[in-house]
DNA sequence: GAATCAGATGCGAACCATATGCAGCTGCAG
DNA sequence: CTGCAGCTGCATATGGTTCGCATCTGATTC
């Protein structure tokens, strides 16, 4: 469950120094709020605060969610809700890197293939762009466009081959 | 949960005609009490029956394992132990086709790609060498070796573009 | 072929992640 | 400032998976 990475692209909420990022960006607790009501959701303290963590990590499940949120006294529950919510107006999207539990990370942090090795359940991150020749080749075999924007893969970390 | 899919490669216990399929292979009742033995598993009727299950369909959950053995009293618990122990000892192998719930398949099934369709939850299926380069693009990049046997990847299919 | 026992099974209940009903609270439009 | 649709906390339900335990059975030994 530790990603052993320090500093990623794309984080910006509680960094000082903001990233480039895709359409929905969330800049600032000032743009969060912007970006809510844009979405026709009310910008509440539990949202921002649940934006701030999916900003600050790159991909995290719901109860890593309320155990950053729970001194401000928000609730389980209320983070399934507001992690439903911000799914549905396409802000945050659900990532199954382990079985029984989902991950959830903003759409606006930078493309990148997720690697999920089989042995040490670690998760390491690489260039989204190594699949674009597969998805291709996939999408002209099979006509399936291939969503290659955070796409988990399976297979045993260079450190885990034995 | 339909895949459309009429006759896989790598289908024998059920059928008349043994196809060709790796080590490990499930070609007979017999065998596969010979299989269950060399892993050092008892050869019960109920393992015998899940392994006919699974080698007749493609993917299934263990639920749709229990609802087909439910005739000869095979309780759901029984199918979850014996899944267990069959991935334990190499047989079996689980694939995260949806969330929440897990599906399992013969590791003897010929490799194949799935591709899940977030729109309508389809899962269609095609040629894994179609991800080989990107594996050998990743390993080289990374270190990390990509488990191109049966992956999943998530997309549209060629239906639910719109 | 009968005895033996580790391993397998059925049954029920526990468990964990997620969802939901409801009453009270709050952002924000007016 | 006010009203109320939309949120939230709390408690409880749900659905998939696991576990404990008593009983049973496959395969080894005699």
């Amino acid at each position: 469950m530790n990603e052993g990475r320090a500093g990623h692209p794309g984080s910006c909420l509680a960094a000082q120094v903001p990233s480039i990022v895709t359409v929905m960006a969330v800049r600032s607790a000032v743009d969060a709020a912007a970006l809510l009501r844009s979405a026709g959701l009310r910008a509440t303290g539990s949202r921002l605060a649940v934006l701030r963590v999916l900003d600050v990590r790159h991909h995290v499940t719901a109860e890593e969610v309320a155990d950053a949120v729970a001194e401000q006294g928000i609730v389980l529950s209320t983070v399934y809700r507001t992690l439903e919510h911000l799914e549905r107006v396409g802000v945050v999207r659900q990532v199954d890197l382990t079985p029984n539990r989902r991950s959830y990370h903003l759409v606006s942090t930078t493309e990148h293939l997720h690697l999920r090795c089989t042995e040490c359940g670690q998760i390491s991150e690489a260039d989204a762009v190594l699949l674009t020749g597969a998805a291709a080749k996939i999408e002209q075999a099979t006509g399936f466009v291939v969503d290659t924007r955070h796409p988990v893969l399976a297979g045993r970390c260079r450190r885990c081959q034995s």
